[in-house]
DNA sequence: TCTCTCACTTC
DNA sequence: TGAAGTGAGAG
């Protein structure tokens, strides 16, 4: 692939012709000035450190504690990358989407679904650290995200990830060829998921056997470990048979000494190649089985090695396996433990799978929109089509340049979605995560200023930076439904504009998307965007908020339960649906940044159903078009509003 | 369920 | 030495 990011760019120019902009041919050319390289192809293969590990904790079912204060994640989500080009630079980032829109409850030691998720809090892509880098660093080492923090307080200002407890969430890497943080929405972003990291996120363990996998591998815990002693003796008895379940599949590994840590953890680090798992099949989560149930043996011993990174095309049982969780399978889930094969094959796979997930969903029209990108289409963005999308990915990676959100079904998405907004936060060398101001972005957009929706963003960010970016997409999206303001999808960045989905991507592989043709398309589905986007800048929301973002990488898998927030948010009125709105909002904005898109709104979850939810949207998006209308005329009038340039 | 404090560990 | 990360356990 020769630059994607150009092609991004241009297809963003395209798109922005088509509404009508002028910047775009400019926009293209400083784009291109700026992409570096002319590169040489790369062919990125990402394996899972730890996968042991982590495949140990995912029969069990992963938790993942989350604080106010902010929790690591344990094990560390951590990979190693090949097939870099040397010289070039890139950018690697983690997210963490909702796995389905299920809410859990452990309740006769295992998962089960206990009812619709609540609404998504904005999700935050965290960049990591060391980016941007040439791909011989990245290749160097292993590429460790474990500064990332998860946290259910809604209003965190440090930018760590907010989830909701009792929630499955999928972590996500990516790849983004790209020697600027700047350039990222325009750039195509390959995505990698691994199923064996899900988890489900808890304010306090619920499973004991995850407890004690944890002290025992956990160095920090050390302090719990039988050996040790402390509080832990009290536990230890009355865990102790139990824990020897889950010991002894770690015990394997850890052992040995000491601290089991030390073995645990290292491998972890180190290798996870192979897992033991048997994993691959399922392991399903939580869900079911998991647990309790058998819980050492399998492991272990067998241990079978899943394909590392499975790309998406792979489809592979893992694959699956990962999809499965999306939404649709809250149900299947529920009864059951899930097994997980079936589902993921299939329908759900393909789709959930890279396709949908992150493409899938919408992205029909926008594809039309996007025209261009080429993988896109396969994936075939509908939600339902549930099984299409496969094929197309079945390459592994998509390209998606642009998302598919925009177009009608994104309207749906992208009200639905648009709730979450995403942030990125990157740690830029300090580690710490940032965020990235929307505003840089935006200027890439120039393209989306030239949607027009500029001002409207602008409006809505209220100077935000995200803005621009956000504009883009913003545009459409933003306007529509206040969701999308937020962004459009779910989970974009506010900054740079990328949403992604819920849900969803997840892919099990990666996938590629430009985000530029992304915000592209989303503007494009024009008219449909377009009038949605009117409409968000209108939003109530919006204004406050900010909104910003743009198109997303991803697509979003998602469906909305109709009942969810979202829907609410993406109402007009509701723009708001306190609730999440709010709270994301807040968190947002008071995050470092300013900026603090904040979007939120709501969740993202996508509806459940994407068709249902489609015509709601439209619906919606109709009537936030006549309530924006009248906005916006006002809003011109006035004077205040920064107009985004 | 969630929050907070505590004892303990790593770094 | 102290900051930071852990799960326990009480509330």
């Amino acid at each position: 692939m020769p630059d994607p990011g150009l092609a991004g760019a241009a297809e963003a120019g395209l798109h922005v012709s088509a509404l009508g902009h002028h910047h775009q041919a400019a926009h293209l050319r400083s784009l291109k000035s700026l992409e570096p390289e002319e590169e040489v192809e790369d062919d990125p293969k990402v394996t899972l450190e730890a996968k042991e590990l982590w495949d140990q904790f995912h029969k069990l079912g992963t938790e993942m504690v989350i604080t106010k204060s902010g929790r690591r994640m344990f094990p560390p989500f951590k990979v190693r990358v090949s097939g870099l080009d040397k010289k070039a630079k890139y950018i690697l980032l983690m997210d963490i989407v909702a796995a389905d829109d299920c809410r859990y409850k452990f309740h006769n030691s295992r998962w089960m679904v206990a009812g619709k998720a609540d609404p998504e809090m904005p999700k935050r892509m965290y960049i990591h650290p060391d980016s941007p880098a040439t791909g011989e660093q990245w290749m160097a080492k292993p590429v460790a995200f474990h500064k990332l923090k998860l946290t259910n307080n809604i209003s965190d200002k440090h930018g760590f990830t907010i989830l909701n407890s009792m929630h499955k969430y999928q972590p996500r890497f990516h790849i983004v060829r790209a020697n600027d943080i700047l350039k990222l929405p325009y750039s195509t972003f390959r995505t990698y998921v691994f199923p064996e990291t899900d988890f489900i996120a808890v304010t306090a363990y619920q499973n004991d056997k995850i407890t004690q996998l944890k002290i025992d591998n956990n160095p920090f815990a050390k302090g719990f470990r039988d050996t040790g002693n402390g509080r832990r003796e009290k536990r230890k008895q009355l865990s102790l048979p139990s824990l020897r379940m889950y010991e002894e599949p770690c015990k394997p590994d850890r052992d040995g000494g000491e601290s089991d840590a030390s073995s645990c953890e290292p491998s972890a680090v180190r290798d996870a190649l192979h897992s033991p798992v048997g994993a691959l099949p399922s392991p399903l989560r939580l869900k079911g089985s998991g647990r309790e149930e058998k819980p050492g043996p399998d492991s272990d011993a067998e241990v079978e090695k899943v394909p590392e990174e499975r790309p998406v095309a792979a489809a592979s049982p893992s694959a699956e396996d990962v999809t499965p969780r999306s939404s649709p399978r809250c149900l299947e889930e529920r009864g059951k433990e899930r097994h997980s094969p079936e589902k993921v094959k299939d329908g759900a796979s393909p789709r959930d799978g890279p396709g949908e997930g992150l493409f899938g969903t919408r992205g029909l029209e926008k594809d039309k929109v996007e025209g261009r990108r080429k993988e896109t289409d396969p994936a075939k963005k509908d939600t339902e089509g549930g099984g299409l999308g496969k094929e197309a990915f079945a390459p592994l990676m998509v390209h998606t340049d642009s998302p598919p959100h925009l177009s009608a079904g994104h309207l749906q998405s992208l009200a639905l979605s648009g709730l979450h907004g995403q942030q990125f936060f990157s740690p830029l060398g300090t580690g710490q995560p940032l965020f990235i101001h929307p505003g840089q972005f935006a200027m890439a957009p120039g393209a989306f200023s030239a949607m027009g929706m500029g001002h409207l963003l602008a409006s809505v960010t209220g100077g935000g930076s995200l803005e621009n970016g956000a504009l883009s997409s913003a545009p459409g999206a933003a306007g529509t439904a206040t969701p999308f303001p937020f962004h459009l999808s779910q989970h974009m960045l506010a900054s740079q504009g990328i949403p992604m989905p819920t849900f969803g991507g997840l892919f099990p592989y990666p996938y590629t998307y430009m985000a530029a043709a992304a915000a592209a398309a989303s503007a494009m589905p024009a008219s449909s965007a377009a009038a949605a986007a009117g409409p968000l800048s209108r939003n109530p929301f919006l204004g406050s908020s900010r909104p910003r973002l743009r198109f997303s990488p991803y697509q979003l898998p998602v469906t909305i339960p109709p009942s969810t927030n979202l829907l609410t948010t993406g109402l007009p009125a509701s723009l708001n649906p306190g609730s999440e709105g709010s709270k994301a909002g807040s968190s947002r904005e008071s995050s470092p940044l300013p900026e603090v898109p904040l979007h939120k709104t709501g969740s993202q979850r996508p509806s459940a159903s994407p068709k249902g939810s489609l015509k709601e949207s439209l619906n919606e998006l109709q009537n936030i078009q006549r309530l924006v209308s009248g906005l916006e005329s006002q809003r011109e009038l006035s004077p205040g509003r920064e107009s985004p340039k």
